[in-house]
DNA sequence: TCATTGGGATTGACGTGTCAATCCTGTAAC
DNA sequence: GTTACAGGATTGACACGTCAATCCCAATGA
C-alpha cells in the first residue's frame, strides 16, 4: 500500500479533466492559427521564425542557433526555411565567420509581414485567452503550468 | 475610457503566461503521442478512432457518425480510415440500411491493439499530468478550462 | 425518359513534420 | 597525400491534414 500511486490509472474524473484540458488547448491553438492565416497569411511556424529573426541582431541568425532557439529539428527548419525563402520572407547565405553554417536573414518583406501579423495576433491572444480569465484564474494557469513544466523537466 | 479593454493587447506578463500555457500543452501532447507510438504503434488519431469504435454497438459505426463523434472533417476521416484499413485495424463495408453510407467496423486486430494501447496510455496520462498536480491545482485546471470553453463557445 | 439535385463518401494536390540517409568541407591521423 | 571523421545543413520518402473537386446513387420534377 505504500506506493499505491505508482503507475496508477487516472480516475474517470481526472480523465475528464485531462481531456478537456488538452482539447481546449488544441482548439485554442487551431483557432488562433486560423485567424493568423486569414489576417496575415502566416502560419504559427512562420511566426516563430519571424519573431526570433526580428529580435536578432541585424535580423540575422545562424541556422543552427535559430533551430536551438525555437526548439526544432534541423531538418524541419531546413524544410521550412526553404518554403519561406520561396515566399521571399527570408534569405539564406553562407556564413563568413564559420566555414560550415548558414546565415538566415529576415528580408524587408519578412519584417513587414511580421509587423503586420503580430498586432492582430496579440489582440487575438488577448481576446481569446486573457480576456476570458479572471486575474486569479490567470495566476492559477501560471502556477500549474510552472508545476507541469517542472514535472516534465522542460526548460523554463 | 469606458471600453479601454476592447481589442486590447496582452501585457508582457500575460503573454509570458500564454506562451508557457500553450507550449506546455503542446509538449505534453507530443510526449504522450511519442510514448503511445513506441508502446503500441498507435497515433493519437488512431486512438480516437479505435476508442469510439470499441465503445460502439457491434464495434461498428456509420462513417458519418464517427466523423461527427470525433469532430473530424469527412475527408480527414476517409484518408485516415484508408490508412488504418491497410494496417488491418478496421474494415469498411457498404451499409445495408442506408443506401449511401459506409459501415466502419473494428477488426479483432483493431480491438486487440486498442486494449494493448489504452492501459499504458492511461498510465502515462496519470504519470505525466495527474500525478504532477495537487487536487487544488487539478480543480483549478477544471475550472479555467470550463471558463475557456464557455468563452470560446466550444460544446462541452 | 432524362436532367437535376442532394447526401455521403472518396480523391488529388498541396503544405507540413519526421526520420534516416546524404552531402559538403575542413581538420586530424596515418 | 590520402583516409577518416566531424559538424552543419540538405534531401527524400513517407505519414498526416486541409481544401476543393469529384463520384455515386437515389429521389425528384419536367
Amino acid at each position: 500500500m505504500a506506493q499505491e500511486k505508482r503507475r496508477a490509472m487516472p480516475t474517470r474524473e481526472e480523465l475528464r479533466i485531462w481531456r478537456n484540458y488538452i482539447e481546449t488547448a488544441d482548439a485554442l491553438r487551431t483557432l488562433l492559427e486560423g485567424r493568423m492565416q486569414t489576417e496575415s497569411s502566416l502560419s504559427s511556424a512562420d511566426y516563430r521564425v519571424l519573431l526570433e529573426l526580428s529580435e536578432a541582431d541585424k535580423r540575422t541568425l545562424r541556422s543552427s542557433e535559430l533551430a536551438e532557439l525555437i526548439g526544432w529539428q534541423r531538418s524541419r527548419l531546413s524544410h521550412h526555411l526553404g518554403r519561406m525563402e520561396k515566399r521571399g520572407l527570408v534569405h539564406r547565405s553562407p556564413c563568413p565567420d564559420d566555414v560550415h553554417g548558414i546565415n538566415v536573414q529576415l528580408t524587408d518583406l519578412g519584417a513587414e509581414s511580421f509587423r503586420h501579423g503580430s498586432v492582430p495576433h496579440l489582440r487575438d491572444v488577448h481576446e481569446l485567452f486573457v480576456a476570458a480569465l479572471s486575474p486569479e484564474q490567470l495566476a492559477g494557469v501560471d502556477d500549474f503550468t510552472a508545476t507541469l513544466r517542472r514535472h516534465l523537466e522542460l526548460e523554463p
